[in-house]
DNA sequence: AGTCTCAGTCCCAATGTCGC
DNA sequence: GCGACATTGGGACTGAGACT
């Protein structure tokens, strides 16, 4: 045994590899089958280097098998067929396929040891454990990357940005975007998301808000709780964005609803640090300067806590003070909603 | 042919500015 | 005082080229 089987990684991200395989024409998706990637590539349409790398990444899964000339395994097989209409069967498949593979388990016990890995300490985990020669930076993030999608697709953590996460991000110190957008904006973007959501671009068109923008006022209203994103560039309505945009409901109630989950969410915690009386733009700025642990110029502080104002108003959470600058909290409102 | 690298593009978060 | 838009920098993503 002087040469071990050559090991395979994952090349290609989960949702590219999905995406490819969609679009590979039924009758090729066979375990009798075979095909090579020049054929592949001009049955689905891209180039053979694409192929190359979605061929290593199926390997890499045990979905195919062979060289030069390749074929479908029988879970492979089924992968696909149910890739293109039950994503969540497909799922499945994927998760049991890839406990009985070694290297997922290395990486899957790391993961579990930490709580979160970066797609760079997968890959330096991939080059010790498998001595591969990868030098470049960027390839080590390649693989961590494929391997860190994959176990956000079947459920065992959650990938984003380059880093997977055992526990949903929410909730945490850091997953909290700074108040962006007004209370009436945020209304807007749910109304044009309804009813079934909408990728970037197309909202930023209707909205005619630039995408960078948008993207950061969308973080906001998911962290509210209102926005899903299901994954890169698309959003849509969560349950509660659906509530609270219901044309069924009285403004008053829109109102008592958004207190609610404002109060249910992270900001919460910068709720917690106003003072009693004299909520000003100024105090405000002061409060999410040292609730986020930043420093901030004066004209950032005050364009923050100017939103952040904006919605305490709009929910009544703040009352203005008579004869005095500035607001007071409304502790009933506040207390009532506990 | 198959694997790895490169570089352009896209996405995102943070910060700054304009106009009413 | 307020809401909307602009700029910047960094990092992830991706298609295709380079290398073995």
């Amino acid at each position: 045994m002087n040469k071990a089987k050559r090991e395979y990684f994952p090349y290609l991200r989960v949702g590219k590899m999905n995406v490819l395989l969609k679009e590979i024409p039924l009758q090729l998706v066979s375990e009798v089958n075979e095909f090579s990637a020049q054929g592949l590539a001009e049955a689905i349409g891209v180039s053979v280097t694409t192929v190359s790398n979605l061929i290593a990444t199926l390997k890499s899964l045990g979905f195919i098998d062979g060289e030069r000339k390749f074929r479908f395994t029988a879970v492979g097989d089924r992968y696909t067929l149910l890739i293109k209409t039950e994503e969540e069967e497909a799922k499945k498949v994927l998760q049991h396929q890839i406990e009985n593979i070694g290297y997922f388990q290395v990486v899957k016990q790391r993961l579990d040891e930490k709580g979160k890995l970066t797609i760079s300490e997968i890959g330096n985990l991939l080059v010790t454990q498998y001595n591969k020669r990868w030098k470049n930076p960027l390839t080590l993030k390649a693989y961590g990357a494929g391997i860190a999608s994959i176990f956000g697709f079947v459920g065992y953590g959650y990938y984003r940005r380059g880093v997977i996460n055992v526990k949903k991000l929410e909730g945490e110190e850091g997953a909290m975007p700074v108040p962006y957008l007004s209370a009436d904006k945020i209304f807007r973007i749910l109304n044009a998301l309804a009813p079934s959501g909408a990728d970037i671009h197309t909202l930023s068109r209707d909205l005619g808000t630039q995408k960078r923008r948008l993207s950061q006022e969308l973080a906001c209203c998911q962290a509210l709780g209102f926005v899903g994103h299901p994954h890169r560039g698309f959003y849509e309505l969560t349950e509660s964005g659906k509530a609270i945009i219901s044309p069924y409901i009285s403004d008053d109630e829109r109102r008592t609803k958004f207190i609610r989950y404002l109060v249910g969410s992270r900001y919460k915690r910068i709720i917690d640090k106003l003072p009693e009386a004299k909520i000003t733009v100024k105090s405000i700025g002061n409060v999410l300067e040292s609730v986020y642990g930043k420093k901030w110029s004066e004209l950032t502080k005050k364009t923050y806590a100017k939103k952040f104002l904006n919605w305490l108003r709009f929910s009544g959470l703040v009352a203005r003070v008579k004869g005095e600058k500035g607001y007071k909290l409304n502790e009933s409102v506040l207390s009532s909603n506990k």
